[in-house]
DNA sequence: AACATTTCACCCGTC
DNA sequence: GTGAAATGTT
């Protein structure tokens, strides 16, 4: 065994060497926390503790395969086998196989993801008769999955008053009906959705102390990664697993929590201390991925956040590039310039592809980056947005393989009962489920009890349905001794589920087909890769929970080189020689729906944060002037977190005037000049003789308006400004009522105030129109 | 009941 | 601009 200590620097040693006890790693980005979980892990092993008793809890599986990877070089890949290491999900959906039963469901529950269960609330909605377009599926889902994340069970909403007044306020009176529906449609079904998998460890913790001490034995020590991350429903789970031990090791950064949309808690790493007694305090500052440029910039941004634990990030890098900021007319040059751009790295310097990657805040920017790489033939990867297991024709092999472990499992089912068309049709299906909501049975029983109901189902529909039922059956026992390929590649045949795609025989057809293929591929791998591992059955059940739980970053990435493009959630974690983020604009990033207040726009300014701190040589952000969003060109505001960058890390490749990035001169050589004229054609019609670059006559300036409405010059409707608004001035809207100005910004027509109003809304005004009456 | 056509909402981020 | 859901047609 090496002496593997000595690849720690002092301050990573110590939470290392800590013995037992609770302690937390407060890691500024790029400071080695993998390393620090990764060799607290094997030093404890060293010193003689069962694997069996640890317990790791990581960020995505990658990240666990990685680490054990290396523990396993360490201390050696018996004993490595027996750690449980994985994500949330993935460890709790393992010990749920074990003792779900006891709340009723059965080791071989079926994971719902977010499609399922939208799916089925939308077939609950409309079972219920309700509006649609008021009970939107998607915010009745969302509303769903934020109750369970804060351990809300129908039983504690409707007792809890506030709760449901907040949906009757929003005009959705039966919210609860509808959850306790969804619920029970789970159950009975045999399914858990993702926020099962955490709520229902914690019912089974509460409601059973001897499945609690059962574990609470088993790991005696913890560790958790990204702390900062966790929701409450995480937060208890841990908590009650490490009451008895106390050996607990929370490892994150409270600047880079970002995942508050799904109930993330910065409070529950903020709070640490107060949680546990005697807590070890370590700090990890010293960055090793970074330049100073990068660092410092990072710095100077976070430091405009007030919510935040004390610390500084430096590095001993190089000075490195400043960072770049460039401009472009649209979105389609925006994607030329980053693909130029890495053409120009690559070409001078010799660069390969995976030294590059480009984030967005949004999945649905990575087009234009895509076709813009695609045309100078560069080879890139997307990661996350619609993946691979979630395409129709993936997910129709699947339900099928769902319903041979578990029949009850009805999105599966109805999803698959007439794909390929077996003339089981709406009616049918209507009759079936009302059936089944009336026996309390799934549909797939009620089926196969079809002679003791009386369901105005004619017979030869009778016939259909059962011979539905004895091919899964039949696949059933072909399941009890063949491997998941071989019963996988059998299931896609007799379904019909490839022939229907042949026979299609368009591009589009023959793309599913050869996606199937992959499908089936990717099953052969994992049925090899099982029989190495010594506990693993290497079966179809083992092979769905996979895939139920792994994200794109899990997936073996082989040795292919190729540009990442993924959303900057997704790159938490990762790290790349260059890094490019794209749609620096106002109402993109930050985003529009996140800023209403302090706390969101915070959430923001971090993400800003892991953004930048994913770079270790050189930083590019761009933005541009104008942006295709829903199919519209719309016009586009520089982000205001480019104005918080310290200047002297910066430098504008496309030259800014003095006021800002926010001011947009009337004459700009990106409008009529470079701008890819099909996009202005097509949406914005301009007659005429084409504009030329320069001094706009008359005639331009008047379609320069129709463009670019606020740089109109002011006319008799608009306002003259009160002199005496200033910051802090309390003033009178109109329509939003009293309000106090935070800020001022802009100069002339573009004068803007932010105002905070007591109703609670933070809004920017453009003065010029804005209806407002200075009172003090 | 099946297929073709049109409409509509969608987009903030994820396990 | 995309994909699912609603509507129309045979």
């Amino acid at each position: 065994m090496k002496n593997y200590l000595d690849e720690l620097n002092e301050a990573q040693k110590a939470p290392v060497l800590h013995k037992d006890g609770p302690l937390m790693v407060i890691a500024g980005a790029g400071s080695g926390k993998t390393r620090v979980l990764t060799y607290r892990i094997a030093h404890l092993m060293d010193q003689g503790v069962d694997a069996f008793n640890i317990l790791a809890l990581t960020f995505t599986n990658k990240a666990a395969r990685e680490m054990k990877k290396r523990i396993a070089d360490i201390v050696g890949g018996t004993e490595t086998k027996n750690l449980w290491m994985g994500t949330f999900h993935s460890v709790f959906a393992k010990l749920l196989r074990y003792d779900g039963d006891r709340l009723g469901f059965p080791s071989n529950f079926t994971i719902y993801d977010t499609q399922d269960s939208q799916r089925l609330i939308s077939a609950i909605i409309k079972e219920m008769g309700l509006d649609k377009d008021v009970y939107k599926y998607k915010q009745v889902q969302n509303r769903i999955s934020s109750y369970k994340n804060s351990l809300i069970t129908v039983k504690a909403y409707h007792q809890n008053p506030e709760l449901m007044e907040a949906d009757a306020m929003a005009k959705r009176p039966r919210m609860g009906d509808i959850y306790q529906n969804y619920v029970d449609r789970c159950f009975k079904a045999g399914a858990m959705d993702f926020d099962d998998l955490l709520l229902r460890t914690n019912e089974l913790l509460t409601r059973f102390p001897d499945v609690l001490a059962k574990y609470q034995d088993r790991f005696r020590y913890i560790l958790v990664d990204e702390y900062q991350d966790t929701n409450h429903s995480q937060y208890l789970i841990v908590k009650a697993l490490a009451d008895r031990f106390q050996n607990i090791c929370v490892v994150g950064d409270d600047a880079q929590s970002i995942y508050s949309f799904r109930g993330a808690n910065i409070d529950n790493i903020l709070n640490f201390q107060r949680d546990y007694d005697d807590v070890g305090m370590y700090r990890l500052e010293q960055n090793y991925r970074s330049t100073k440029n990068i660092v410092n910039a990072a710095n100077s941004i976070i430091a405009k956040n007030k919510n935040q634990l004390e610390k500084v990030v430096w590095t001993d890098n190089d000075d490195g590039g400043v960072i770049k900021i460039h401009r472009s007319p649209t979105d389609a040059e925006e994607g030329r310039y980053v693909a130029g751009s890495i053409w120009d790295h690559q070409m001078n310097e010799q660069l390969s592809n995976g030294e590059f990657a480009v984030l967005y805040r949004t999945n649905s920017q990575s087009r234009s980056i895509e076709d813009a790489l695609r045309k100078r033939d560069i080879p890139y990867r997307i990661y996350g947005g619609l993946s691979f297991y979630q395409r129709k024709e993936i997910k129709d092999v699947l339900s099928y393989l769902r319903l041979i472990i578990n029949p009850k499992d009805e999105e599966a089912l109805k999803r698959v009962i007439n794909f390929p068309a077996r003339g089981i049709g709406q009616t049918t299906m209507e009759r079936l489920t009302l059936a089944a909501n009336h026996y309390d049975r799934s549909i797939f029983e009620v089926i196969e009890n079809l002679d003791k109901i009386n369901l105005k189902i004619n017979s030869g529909t009778q016939r259909k349905l059962e011979d539905f039922t004895n091919m899964i059956k039949s696949f059933q026992i072909m399941n009890e001794n063949t491997d998941a390929f071989t019963l996988a590649e059998h299931v896609a045949k007799k379904s019909g589920l490839l022939l229907e795609f042949k026979k299609d025989g368009t591009p589009e057809g023959i793309g599913k087909m050869e996606n199937i293929e992959e499908l089936l591929n990717g099953i052969k791998d994992f049925v090899e890769g099982q029989k190495e591992l010594a506990d693993a059955t290497g079966g179809l059940s083992e092979f769905l929970e996979d895939v139920a739980l792994a994200t794109d970053l899990d997936k073996d990435t082989g040795d292919d080189d190729r540009v990442a493009l993924m959303t900057i959630h997704l790159a938490k974690g990762l790290e790349f020689p260059y890094v490019y983020i794209v749609g620096m604009e106002e109402d993109l990033f930050p985003s529009a729906m996140s800023m209403n207040t302090r706390s969101e726009l915070e959430e923001e300014r971090r993400l800003f944060y892991v953004a930048l701190t994913r770079a270790e040589k050189q930083a590019y952000l761009t933005y541009t002037q104008n942006r295709y969003r829903w199919g519209k060109l719309i016009d586009a505001e520089p982000s205001r977190f480019l104005e918080e960058i310290d200047e002297q890390y910066i430098e504008n490749l496309t030259p800014i005037d003095k006021a800002g990035y926010r001011y947009k001169p009337m004459i700009d050589a990106d409008i009529f000049g470079e701008v890819d004229k099909s996009h202005l054609r097509q949406n914005k019609p301009v007659r005429g003789t084409p504009p030329k670059v320069g001094k706009p006559n008359a005639d331009q300036l008047r379609k320069l308006r129709k463009l670019k409405p606020e740089l109109a010059t002011p006319r008799g409707n608009t306002n003259t400004v009160d002199p005496s608004l200033r910051e802090g001035s309390t003033v009178n809207h109109t329509r939003f009522g009293r309000g106090k100005v935070l800020k001022m910004e802009g100069v002339g027509n573009d004068k803007k105030a932010e105002i905070q109003f007591d109703k609670g809304d933070i809004k920017k005004l453009l003065l010029r129109f804005a209806k407002l009456e200075v009172i003090s």
